[in-house]
RNA sequence: UGGGGUGUAGGUCAAGGGUAGACCGGCGGACUUUGGCUCCGCAUGCUGGUGGUUCGAAUCCACCCGCCCCAGCCA
């Protein structure tokens, strides 16, 4: 008996288990509601920039849309002026369209609705559901009451509804100040939930929107056009973060309560959480702001645009979005996965290169003088179908000064004095003697010899070496900028608030290390902004997509690689 | 103190009445011209707690406890 005769068996995913999410869609989809159709939609408010956590909502609307044969919307939720700006609905448009999404000619935004939700707001009057109130702020929110207590009603609650129609006409014609009113529904100010004790469903803000310009003086609530746009829009299936489980009574009430062409269903998950980053948009402005990173899409940020520019592939971050799930509770995913997707994906893909960071001078005492010969070595070691490169080797070489220790522990295997390596696609060399500043003592240069019967890297008397190290030839090296970053914050958790400790005290003071005059084999001379490579023996690297050019490279460390743990031992 | 959620290996997430799995991480080993990759193996769980129903409970019921969210004219 196989599932693919089983009717009773889900048409998507059968076999494998599916989040809550896709359950709840797959047995709609099942039961024939909404006649089957699947409609979601990512919905973003234009005040920042995406990040990793905004990844986890667009892999899964669209996700689910393209998994069950529907679509998904791109909304702006754009109902707050005083917060939002283009520059950020060009961001956000970029970054999706980057991981890999597409939303077609279905890029809608909340104020393209204004004006049938102002028409569903009169509606609401005319029946007795909303009315003006004049509260001021601070009296309204004493009214509302507490956690124990319920809220009492605004003389202003049992205004006539043709009182409140005409307040409201006036309100949108511009005749009362900034605050002086606000519409609110009238739903139930004993119930426990505040969402429900009248809120508000427009204020009077007159401010510029960056789509309708000075049209609106008044706009319209979160609350008040979430749902509506929904609705109209035909979603089928409106998910979002857990803080909006409490609003979810009052998303399917204001649904109730006029003639809405359908009515979505809200569903709620847990929204990511990373180790040693945050996600909090307003503290990520801050880091931009109080200049702790360069810009928003340093690479050190969580952002799309930070992760992108750090070398993040779009594939490794679905990859990472597919595997960390989706659930109702809080938690926190360690970014050693996310470090684990983009490597699995560079390490498939990224052409291999030998970069010396730290560059240590190395004389071949017994190499010719003026010699040159090439050396041929895969651009991949498992990608036969990407080109070989011939890299050339002669008398004074650079090596990794981590490659070498004077005085090296137990579990060191690399080049010491009277020790023997192998330069890598190229001979055995062995240390004779170290050169060193006289005053300072630091380590200026190491006098090797090379055994010409090791040519290729191996031996004919079979002799081992412990380990083979990367190195570059002196005279054919090109010079590259390379910025070594690491994880913006120390703790692990820096976005949880701790009484007594400033968030910004968490922020990783070696976030960042730049390093100049670092050797590069000749091969990487073209890289492209934006060309992803992997130092061998150390990591993968991405040319700066804004600083690198030609003559002038510059590479980011996006991860490094994994590392045996000799230095514990 | 009111309401809404949520508790399964170190971390994420599965199993949905028949006695707990995957991935990441950790540790060990094999292989290796990247101390990478790959491959093998190991370990840790009284499934938040206590009672109950049942032949049998992580799954059902009751009570308790922890954590998260809610009193913006933010979203």
């Amino acid at each position: 008996m196989t599932n693919a005769t089983d009717p009773d068996k889900p048409a998507e995913g059968a076999g494998e288990s599916l989040d809550f999410i896709r359950t709840i869609v797959t047995d709609d989809v099942k039961a024939g509601k909404n006649a089957g159709r699947v409609q979601t939609r990512f919905p973003p408010e234009p005040n920042g920039y995406l990040h990793i956590g905004h990844a986890k909502s667009i892999c899964l609307n669209f996700g689910i849309a393209k998994q069950f044969g529907g679509k998904c919307n791109l909304r702006f939720d754009d109902t707050n002026p005083t917060k939002e700006d283009v520059e950020y609905v060009d961001s956000i448009k970029e970054d999706i369209r980057w991981l890999g999404f597409d939303w077609d000619d279905r890029e809608f935004y909340a104020s393209d609705y204004f004006e049938q939700l102002y028409e569903w707001a009169e509606h609401l009057i005319k029946t007795g559901k909303a009315y003006v109130d004049s509260l001021e702020a601070d009296k309204m929110r004493e009214y509302r009451g507490t956690l124990t207590e319920p809220g009492k009603p605004s003389p202003d609650r049992d205004r006539p509804p043709q009182e409140s129609l005409d307040l409201f006409r006036r309100m949108r014609a511009g005749e009362f100040p900034d605050g002086a009113l606000v519409l609110r529904a009238k739903v139930d100010l004993a119930s426990p939930n505040f969402n429900m004790r009248d809120p508000i469903l427009y204020r009077i803000r007159r401010a510029h929107h960056h789509r309708t310009g000075d049209k609106w003086l008044i706009y319209p609530m979160y609350d008040w056009a979430h749902g509506q746009s929904d609705a109209i829009e035909g979603i089928t299936h409106s998910i979002c973060t857990l803080e909006f489980e409490n609003h979810r009574p009052l998303y399917d009430w204001f649904l109730d309560n006029i003639p809405a062409p359908c009515h979505p269903q809200q569903i709620e998950f847990a929204r990511l959480n990373l180790t040693y980053t945050m996600m909090s948009k307003r503290k990520l402005l801050r880091l931009v702001q109080d200049g702790y990173v360069s810009s928003w899409d340093d690479p050190r940020m969580p952002t799309l645009s930070g992760l992108r520019r750090r070398g993040y592939t779009a594939a490794a971050i679905r990859e990472f979005a597919d595997r960390i799930g989706v659930a109702k509770r809080d938690s926190i995913v360690d970014v050693a996965l996310l470090e684990h997707c983009v490597r699995d994906d560079l390490n498939a893909s990224a052409p291999r290169v030998m970069a010396v960071l730290r560059p240590l001078k190395v004389v071949l005492e017994n190499y010719p003088e003026g010699q040159v010969e090439h050396f041929e070595l895969p651009a991949h070691p498992d990608n036969p179908e990407m080109n070989m490169r011939k890299i050339p080797f002669s008398r004074v070489l650079y090596i990794e000064h981590d490659d070498f220790m004077e005085d090296p522990p137990k579990k060191f295997f690399r080049l010491a004095p009277g020790r023997e390596v192998r330069l890598r696609g190229g001979y055995f060399i062995k240390c004779n003697s170290v050169v060193k500043d006289p005053v300072t003592g630091e380590i200026l240069e190491l006098r090797c010899s090379y055994d010409p019967a090791t040519r290729g890297g191996v031996a004919p008397d079979g002799r081992k070496v412990k380990v083979t190290i990367h190195w570059v030839s002196a005279d054919h090296a090109i010079e590259a900028e390379v910025r070594l970053y690491d994880r913006l914050f120390s703790d692990p958790d820096p976005g949880a608030d701790r009484e007594g400790v400033d968030w910004t005290s968490l922020i990783n003071p070696n976030s960042l290390e730049v390093l100049k005059g670092c050797k590069l084999e000749h091969t990487a001379a073209g890289a492209e902004p934006e060309s992803r490579w992997q130092f061998e023996r150390i990591g993968y690297f991405c040319a700066d997509r804004r600083d690198s050019k030609p003559g002038a490279l510059v590479f980011n460390r996006t991860v490094s690689l994994k590392e045996d743990n000799w230095r514990k031992g």
